[in-house]
RNA sequence: GCCGGGAUGGCGGAAUUGGUAGACGCAGCGGACUCAAAAUCCGCCGGUAGUGAUACUGUGAGGGUUCGAGUCCCUCUCCCGGCACCA
């Protein structure tokens, strides 16, 4: 065997990728008369290592790149750097270590690891969203918000630790405790600066119907996240004053409802534990003060509000229904969020299912307004079908007896106008996003409190406000609170010494418009008209997690820009790709403070039952247990990323990535397994030997004609144009594992053939071959690059990377006859074989004549006989 | 808890969107080659019954629509993602 018929996957990536660079082949630019197309991946966070969820990634974006170069258009594939955020700080407090140095060895290791994959990236466009020539924008683009009034200023609610007296990230809260001092918990409010999300809701919303090319789940969690309800806001009204004696929001309490119908069911009202007319009753109570208190403890995330008990306590106050003036009782309730609507809500036992709950535990009455015709209420449980608006109408309700509840909701808006108490309202669920972080690694909010002047924004002229980099976070607090020389500085307007606001940017604004930087990374203004021929972007890919957060804020940045005049797009994104998670065991330990510890799943052994499912865990290291924390996604918090070097050494990029595409679906989520890398080598081996062995012996003829060719050869080229035409649908619609097996289909194909011997074969092998490494290129580019060349196909079609993509032969599909499945009742029976033209006529004959007709109708008439054409035939007896 | 998604052989998955369930691959079993092993090649491979042709059964569970359901509808279970300060 010569060195060449060996399959030598790192000679051959090497000799690749050098061609590569030495062309730089991946460079785009703006001046092509080819249609242009811009792929991005989300740009990844420099945690330290690439896992196999960022391989899968960045191999479906370069496959797409690739396989749309070889369709003709001029393709752009930029990577970049989310290089500000939370887990450099903590790896500071570790390590001791600066978080831009951390960062920026982070960065050198993982680019290494890229390209080490193939990727068609062109570098030339790198970007890092901690460098100041980047982040410059950010501030600039929050300055000129500011200015318009869509960033304000509002308190908003954290979590702080008492102990190391910092605030925490939800992810540092570990069952109310902080993860490193394990103090409980306390919420405080504090001012941060906010982002008028909300103005641009109905718009956010109502493009999603025209956003064909985003997948329908993802259009769905926005609209869904946006929630737009159509109600009613009315005030119950009061006559509780403050300590100076004043009358409490003019004696009006406000609440939202999408039931108006239900206002006459109201029993009682909660208001959160923040709310003026709960510090107002707790003045001389100091149960409820207690009561209060301990609201203020706990979570501030949503999923904890949802399943936490509910609790309350009575404020001894009453409020005034503000239709029939009776005497509704207030109550706090730790479940009413002061952030969300008015604080307030109106307790309607009968008819929602947390009021009846609450009800029934605090022993409220409970009052049937709504029924539904057919069906008895019952007081002894919650009935889901009082949620159905379309259903009930009123009883116990007065004037409004017997109307239905759509009819009820207007007359009661309308009664509720007419006493100037309160108005049809259109809300959403959306909140306005605050971006302020007391943290150091992010972008500095270009703000000055001066004594004389309050807050004033840092001029235009003297942005960026540079981070400095070698601070150090050690826990307590935000390490630039120390720092003298960034604090101090000059007042803009009176010059008078003034203080640097050392909050910093939510790293989601990093991550809002970096892909339209690629297009321009050198411009002098945030993006220049470069970024009018790429944008907007042809296709993104990212991980499902990123479905509303991340995906919802570009889009509001982008409409901002627009409005701004300096972008003329209204959404940034055509297409997306919402790729799948790669999931991986966790496995994990509680420190004697309340943490987790975890343990990445090479580091334990594990002991399965007898279905397979896991039962116990224990260190490698120290032989003690851990505990199995299920699946999920792979990430370097939770120490179970797989990396892909240690595969890419062992088998060769290509191996890897063909291993990647065929394992799932993109979108499908995938449990990640090793099992099967051997195999998708083996399939590269098999390639590469048969493709060198044919060398010599191959044509690339044009001029044959196929028709009069033998029954072999057009039976060769009859498989491998069908299995083209699967392969080409499958790129079409980005399903790559099946692209992969139409493939291996081929290569099957190809070494069954065995008819060497015809005068046709050399060219029908060349044909095929020539076809399978197109269609393998854009998920093997190294070894079929190279084959590629050794086989002379460079001279004839040019460069793999430009070459067009393959024609199928629609006279090799052409068949004399075709097979048809024959069911009876549904049930397979057998096979009938028609000419290919055969008329319906043709077809009941050859059936009525068939023996398992004769067979299975046991002489019973038939009923109907159903044809699907060129498919099956069913008949119904 | 709420919103979105998923569940198909021992395993990863396919089924061109209502028309042959299990393509393609992994693992396994049997055979060839070999002194032997590896590699490679050939064959088998959802379950039950049968030597076999074949029959019945089978896509998380239960019901329904249809000539026909993995695919559509209803109810349920479990798993994954998100829930606004992980990114």
């Amino acid at each position: 065997m010569t060195t060449d018929e060996l399959f030598q996957a790192n000679r051959i990536e090497e000799d690749a990728q050098a061609a590569w660079r030495a062309g730089d082949v991946y460079r785009a630019d703006e001046c092509s008369d080819k249609p242009k197309f811009y792929c991005v991946s989300m740009l990844p966070y420099p945690s330290g290592k690439l896992h196999m969820g960022h391989v899968r990634n960045y191999t479906i974006n370069d496959v797409m790149y690739r396989y749309l170069r070889m369709k003709g258009y001029n393709v752009l594939m930029p990577m970049g750097w989310d290089a500000f955020g939370l887990p450099a700080e903590n790896a500071a407090m570790k390590s001791g270590q600066a978080p831009a140095k951390w960062t920026y060895d982070n960065i050198a290791y993982m680019k290494k690891q890229m390209q080490a994959i193939g990727l068609a990236i062109d570098w030339s466009r790198e970007i890092a969203t901690c460098d100041p020539a980047y982040y410059r924008w950010n501030q600039w683009l929050f300055l000129k918000m500011l200015e318009k009034g869509i960033v304000y200023l509002k308190t908003g609610t954290v979590n702080w630790d008492p102990i190391d007296q910092t605030v925490l990230a939800n992810e540092q809260v570990i069952d109310g405790r902080g993860w490193r001092s394990g103090a409980l918990i306390e919420k405080r409010e504090i001012p941060m600066y906010y982002m008028r999300i909300t103005d641009y809701a109905e718009e956010l919303l109502a493009n999603l119907d025209n956003m064909t090319g985003w997948p329908e789940r993802v259009r769905t969690m926005q609209a869904n996240w946006i929630g737009k309800s159509f109600g009613v806001r009315f005030a119950f009204t009061h006559d509780i004053r403050d300590e100076r004696g004043a009358l409490i929001s003019d004696g009006k309490m406000y609440v939202f409802t999408t039931r108006a119908d239900t206002v006459m069911g109201v029993t009682f009202c909660a208001v959160a534990a923040e709310h003026p007319l709960a510090m107002a009753a707790a003045r001389n109570h100091p149960e409820l003060a207690a009561f209060i208190e301990e609201c203020k403890r706990g979570s501030v995330m949503e999923a904890d509000m949802a399943t936490m008990e509910k609790k309350g306590m009575s404020t001894g106050f009453s409020v005034t229904h503000p239709l029939t003036g009776a005497s509704v009782p207030l109550w706090v309730g730790n479940y009413v969020l002061m952030s969300y609507g008015d604080g307030a809500v109106m307790g309607v036992p009968a008819h929602d299912e947390r009021d009846f709950a609450f009800a029934k535990k605090y022993g409220l009455p409970i009052k049937q307004v709504i029924a539904v015709e057919g069906e008895t209420f019952s007081l002894n449980g919650w009935q889901e079908w009082y949620e159905d608006k379309q259903r009930g109408y009123c009883v116990n309700s007065g004037s409004y007896d017997s109307l239905s509840s759509v009819a009820a909701i207007d007359a009661v808006a309308a009664d509720l106008a007419a006493k100037g108490l309160g108005e049809k309202q259109v809300t959403f669920r959306l909140r306005d996003w605050g971006i302020s972080r007391q943290r150091y690694w992010g972008t500095p909010i270009p703000i000055i409190h001066c004594e004389t002047c309050g807050t004033v924004p840092v001029p235009e002229k003297d942005l960026p406000v540079v981070l400095p980099e070698d601070c150090v976070p050690d826990g307590n607090g935000n390490p630039l609170n120390k720092r003298e020389d960034f604090i101090n500085c000059l007042c803009p307007q009176c010059g008078k010494p003034a203080r640097r606001e050392t909050d910093t940017m939510d790293t989601f604004v990093d991550s809002c418009w970096y892909f339209m930087r690629y297009s321009c990374p050198d411009a002098e203004t945030m993006v220049d008209s470069r970024n009018d021929y790429w944008m907007p972007m042809d296709q993104y890919i990212g991980g499902i997690e990123h479905a509303i957060l991340h995906l919802l804020y570009a889009r509001f940045w982008t409409k901002v820009m627009r409005d701004m005049g300096l972008v003329k797009f209204d959404e940034p994104f055509d297409r997306l790709l919402a790729q799948g998670m790669v999931l991986n065991h966790i496995f994990e330990r509680r420190t004697d403070k309340g943490g987790v510890k975890y343990y990445a799943p090479e580091e334990i052994e594990i002991e399965r039952d007898n279905i397979g499912k896991i039962v116990s865990a224990h260190s490698l290291a120290d032989g003690k247990p851990v505990a199995y924390a299920g699946i999920g996604t792979m990430s370097k918090s939770r120490s179970n990323g797989v990396e892909p070097l240690d595969l890419i050494d062992r088998y060769g990029a290509d191996t890897v990535r063909l291993f990647m595409m065929f394992a799932s679906h993109p979108e499908a989520t995938l449990e990640w397994s090793d099992a099967g890398v051997e195999g998708a080598h083996r399939f590269l081996r098999r390639l590469w030997q048969y493709a060198i062995g044919k060398s010599a012996n191959i044509t690339v003829q044009t001029n044959i004609v196929w028709k009069e060719q033998s029954k072999a050869v057009r039976r060769l080229r009859f498989d491998l144009h069908s299995t083209l035409k699967q392969a080409n649908f499958d790129y079409e619609r980005a399903q790559y594992n099946t692209v992969v097996s139409a493939a291996m289909k081929m290569l099957n194909t190809l070494e069954a053939f065995n008819s060497e011997a015809d005068a046709a074969a050399p060219a029908a092998i060349g044909e095929g071959l020539n076809i399978l490494l197109r269609v393998l290129y854009p998920i093997v580019p190294h070894t079929t690059y190279i084959l590629w060349e050794k086989l002379g196909f460079d001279r004839v079609f040019g460069s793999l990377l430009d070459t067009t993509w393959t024609q199928i032969d629609e006279m090799a599909l052409q068949q004399d006859e075709i097979e048809l499945v024959l069911q009876i009742n549904g049930k397979l029976r057998g096979k009938l074989l028609v000419l290919a033209n055969a008329s319906r006529e043709d077809i009941e004959t050859v059936v009525r004549a068939s023996d398992e007709v004769a067979r299975y109708t046991n002489g019973k008439p038939m009923k109907k006989i159903i044809i699907v054409a060129e498919k099956l035939v069913n008949v119904v007896v």
